[in-house]
Formats: structure tokens, C-alpha cells, sequence
DNA sequence: GTTTTACCAATACGAACGTATTGGAAAAAG
DNA sequence: CTTTTTCCAATACGTTCGTATTGGTAAAAC
């Protein structure tokens, strides 16, 4: 039982700041380019505070991808409608345009989950980020296809399973053109628009 | 004017036979793992004779990429068919299906081509493998497209363009659950086929 | 045989790495 | 004030890195 107990600081906001700098890293200049000296450079402190609140370099790794995981749940979660709830084809658009590394942010965070897959292929801890989100993500789009069919706005005779992989492939694949500045972020929405004109009857 | 010739060795195979060990440990690892000794020691060959032939780090690097292009691109010049020529839809399932990280082959391929995705952000050299890649296959499938539209196998109201967009996100977006053991290969080759069977009359 | 030189194994070297260790500042409780 | 303990800057240590350098071997030309 501590009589004595000296300050407390936010360990939160301070691991969350030196992750910050890292995923900053390893988006511009990938994996390879992680150390505790160049993250604690980029982040403005000094190595010895990255090693006070980490363990070890694998630790540090682990908690920025689980951070970046964080950041992008937090934004599903907080993301509020105008006017109450939206129509299937309203929340169809927004789950697509938000896997388009259109913005820094998104960039960001599309290019870091690339730079992170082959980690995931050896260590189950990060495999569980994507295994435990892809379906879930298929699922949804699924159901608010099978949602605007049974509101007549997409044909009886189309397969939700089928277009969701369709639609889920097509936001998918925009990626790396538009990360590689192939195809502009408005480019590469209108084509998922040009689809949903499509599948909308 | 060298009057003493001394002997040749085939340096092609030499240079392949280093890039192939590189790329195991590329499609493994990531590019983290790659040092010079490292590699050595995985083509079985010894540092001084990496040096021998790249004359440093980032050549070693851009060769072995290449070197894998070339692969791709031979497998596909070779690429014959049993009986004369192959009707577009058959031509459009291959194209689409070597795409999938079906096999040893193709899975270290794709994991390369993730792993050197970042370095191409900054680098004209490897980005122009993927930017003049990219557009020369969505013309292909596009083109396959009208050619079976012309012959009356696909209805006349599709557009070739959205339909390359489509065919080439279902396919490449079968690559991450493919590689994480989330999905088999044969199904997403069943994917691919339950689409082209919808797409053709 | 001698000579020449491509080939490459071995070693060396300085820089950068992950991390263990040390020491001190600073705030809260008594 | 003193005490206690968190926080972290600084330094040190052993390893690994990219690459420069050295030296020797063996095949081809003469």
C-alpha cells in the first residue's frame, strides 16, 4: 500500500503520441525504417521515454497498429447522419469512400495495413485485426444490399453475396492507383458511384 | 584492348539465383529481413560474392523486383493454349485467375509485390512497373470484354469499361483473405467464376 | 610453362541498431 | 522540510549492419 504516491501523467495520450510518429514513419518510408531512435526523433522525444513506456521494439509495433485499429473504429462509431438514420444506398457510399485512401489520414492508415501484412501472415495477435474484420465488413454490405432490395431499390434477382464482393472488390482495388496517384480520390469515387447508379434501379 | 581473357561465368543465373533468395525472404519476412548477409546465407552463397555483383544494398533491391517482373511477364508470354486460340471468356478467367496467390509461386509474388508497394511511393524506377502495369491490364480486360460482347456472349448494355473495373476488383480483392488462410484459393477461383457466369449469357 | 584478370572468400571498419543501466528531476504525501 | 516513486534523459554495451579492402584461386590467352 503506497503512502507516497509522486504524479501520474496520461500513459494513454503519451503512447498514443509516439505511436502517432511511427505510423508516420512506416507510411512514408515503410517497416524497414522503424527505430527507437527515428520514432522518437520524429515524435520529438527522447529514446529513453519510448523505452519507459515500451517494453521492446515488437511491443511498440503492436501498439501502433492496434492504435491506428482504434483510431478507425472510433471514426465508425462517431460517425453521425444529418438527417436520423440513412437509406441502405447513404450508409453503401460512405462504408466504400471510406476505403479510399482519398485523404492523409486514410492514406495513412491504407498504407500502414500494407505495410503490415506480412507481419500478420507470422503473428496471430495482428492476423486477428483483418480475419476479425474482413467478414465483418463483407457481412455488412451484404445486408444493406439484401436491406435495399427489400425497400425495391435494387432488383430481387441480384445475389447479396455477389455484390458484395463486387462492391467490396471495387473499393478495394482502388487502393493502389490511387495511392500511387494513378487515379485521383474523386476518379475513383465516381466509379464507385457509376456502379451504384447501376445497381440502384 | 584486353589481350588475357579470362574465364566467364553466366552472370544472369548468378544475379537470378541471389534475387530468387532474396524474394523467399522478401515473401516471408518483408523487407525488414533483408541484409546482404541474409540473403547470402539463404542462396547458400557467400557475402563477397553479393557484392561481386550488386554494387550495393538499393541495386540488390531494384534487381530482384525486376527480376520477378520478368518472371511474370515471361509466364504470361508463354502462356499457350491447347487448341488454337481461346475464346475471350476463357482468355478473361485466365488473366483474372493469375492473379490469385494460388500457388507457392504466385502467394510469393503477391506478398513481394505488397512488401515493395511503399518503396515505389518514392522511387520512379519500381513505381513505373506498377504505372505502366496497371493500365495496360485494364485495357485487356476491357478489350476481352467487347470482343465477347461482339461475338453476342455478353448483353450489349454492359460497359467493357465497368466491367474491367469490376472483373479486376474481384479478382484482386481475393488476394489478402487468399494469403491470410481466410479463404482458399479454389474459392475464390468459385467467386470469380459464379461472376463470370453471370456475366455471360 | 607464364601472364593476366575475372571471380569471390575473408576480413576489417565505422555507423546504427536494440536494449540494459544509471542517475537525477520533480511532484505528491506526510 | 523529508520521503517516496514515477518519469525519463543519458550513457553504455554488445550485435548487426552496409560496404571498403585485401588477398588468393583458377581459367583463358600466349
Amino acid at each position: 500500500m503506497p503512502v507516497h504516491v509522486p504524479r501520474q501523467v496520461d500513459h494513454k495520450a503519451r503512447r498514443d503520441q509516439i505511436a502517432e510518429a511511427l505510423l508516420d514513419i512506416v507510411a512514408s518510408q515503410g517497416l524497414e525504417a522503424i527505430s527507437v531512435r527515428a520514432v522518437a526523433a520524429q515524435a520529438g522525444v527522447s529514446a529513453g521515454r519510448i523505452q519507459h513506456y515500451f517494453a521492446n521494439k515488437d511491443e511498440l509495433l503492436a501498439y501502433a497498429i492496434e492504435y491506428q485499429d482504434w483510431l478507425v473504429q472510433q471514426r465508425w462509431n462517431e460517425q453521425t447522419w444529418p438527417e436520423g438514420e440513412p437509406t441502405p444506398r447513404e450508409a453503401l457510399r460512405w462504408v466504400l469512400l471510406e476505403t479510399i485512401p482519398g485523404d492523409d489520414r486514410r492514406r495513412r492508415e491504407w498504407l500502414v495495413g500494407v505495410a503490415y501484412l506480412i507481419r500478420m501472415l507470422a503473428n496471430p495477435k495482428l492476423r486477428a485485426l483483418y480475419v476479425d474484420g474482413l467478414p465483418r465488413l463483407y457481412q455488412l454490405l451484404a445486408d444493406l444490399v439484401r436491406m435495399a432490395q427489400e425497400a425495391g431499390d435494387i432488383a430481387p434477382d441480384r445475389d447479396p453475396g455477389m455484390e458484395a464482393e463486387l462492391l467490396f472488390g471495387l473499393a478495394d482495388s482502388q487502393g493502389p492507383p490511387v495511392v500511387l496517384g494513378l487515379r485521383s480520390p474523386e476518379q475513383a469515387a465516381a466509379a464507385i458511384d457509376y456502379y451504384l447508379d447501376h445497381l440502384f434501379q
